[in-house]
RNA sequence: GCGUCGGUGGCGGAGUGGUCAAUCGCAACAGACUGUAAAUCUGUCGCCCUAUGGGCUACGAAGGUUCGAAUCCUUCCCGACGCA
């Protein structure tokens, strides 16, 4: 079977920096797994990875989405799938690294994703009515799904929703079987470091020049709205910039936002066995390399 | 110094004699997750226990009124504002 490895762990653990060392030893090619990186223009709000930082490794699934449009996991699924053939193909080790779970759990656990676009028109109408109301209309549509959604989540329910009108039903939960073998590396910090990771990678973002990023972005026809759904680094300097909110209370929310979202990201990455944990502020390089080396078999 | 208004759980902020361990929001903790996932949603959240029930300590402090007080009275402490 070929061969992935994956690099996951909570926002600022370093999985980026991992990914490039490891595809430079084990010549290997980055796809991101993350949710807001794909999106163009968004750089320094994302702390994206720099040409620089790449060291000549090739790097996907960066700057393929128009900020503007929402981009989903079933686009992502479908991108990345395609690049991890054209690697292979190219006889090198794809090496997906990214926090966004779902993302990485679409690709790894092969997951089928309903094949049913987003419905504006319907979306629009539905967002208008409650949950309890919403349930009751997709119970008549599909009773099995019903049976296992979360009645209080509206953005489910729509989905759900959408999906039984244009498929008749929900299609049955599945994945398929696997075609590759995959290595799960996991980056975790004990809390003191994240947070002092996270404080300064946010005065980096901020002294990088977030609000000049987000000035250009509107110049190409963002709309303020927009930001307030590109993630909490965006929203909170938007708000800012319309002097919504002062400086302080930007960082502070900032800051809360990367901590809070950190912390969800554990409880998506606990419940997979397959992950196994590093500290990399412990210098684990080397235990990682003897991973990887008996994984590749090299 | 006088006057007015206020002091409630980690924070903000309801409650203004019983049904209050105290609405709600935030934070915290735990969790869910199949085309928005940095999103969305759920549970717990004073302490203790033989835990769909029971006990204890609590609403600035100390007293008092009452069958019963976070809620009424007195004094004190603290804060804001007004007058000096």
């Amino acid at each position: 079977m070929q061969k992935i490895i994956v690099i996951l762990g909570q926002t600022t653990s370093g999985k980026s920096a991992l990914a490039v060392k490891l595809a430079r030893q084990f010549k290997g090619e980055v796809i991101s797994a993350d949710s807001r990186q794909v999106y163009k223009g968004l750089d320094i709000g994302t702390a994206k990875i720099t040409n620089k930082e790449m060291r000549g490794v090739p790097h996907h699934l960066l700057d393929v989405a128009n900020p503007k449009k929402q981009f989903t996991v079933a686009q992502y699924k479908k991108m990345a799938d395609r690049k991890i053939k054209e690697i292979l193909a190219r006889k090198k080790v794809p090496i997906i690294a990214g926090g966004t779970g779902f993302y990485i759990d679409a690709v790894t656990k092969n997951l089928i994703l309903p094949k049913v676009p987003p419905n504006k028109k319907l979306r629009k109408q539905l967002v208008t009515k409650g949950a309890s109301a919403l349930f009751v209309v997709l119970k008549k549509l599909d009773p099995s799904r019903a049976k296992t959604i979360d009645k209080n989540n509206k953005v489910r329910l729509i989905r759900a929703i959408e999906i039984a009108k244009y498929l008749g039903k929900v299609p049955r939960l599945e994945s398929k079987p696997l075609s590759y073998e995959f290595l799960k590396i996991g980056l975790k910090l004990p809390e003191k470091k994240l947070k002092r990771k996270i404080k300064n990678g946010l005065r980096k973002r901020i002294r990088g020049g977030m609000a000049v990023e987000l000035h250009a972005l509107r110049a190409r026809g963002v709309p303020w709205k927009r930001f307030m759904e590109l993630g909490f680094d965006q929203r909170y300097v938007a708000l800012y910039l319309q002097r919504k909110m002062n400086e302080k209370e930007m960082i502070e929310k900032q800051f809360l936002g990367n901590w809070q979202y950190a912390k969800r990201q554990m409880t998506w990455f606990k419940r997979d066995p397959e992950i196994k944990w590093f500290d990399p502020s412990l210098g684990t390089y080397k235990d990682i390399k003897k991973e990887v080396k008996k994984f590749l078999g090299v």
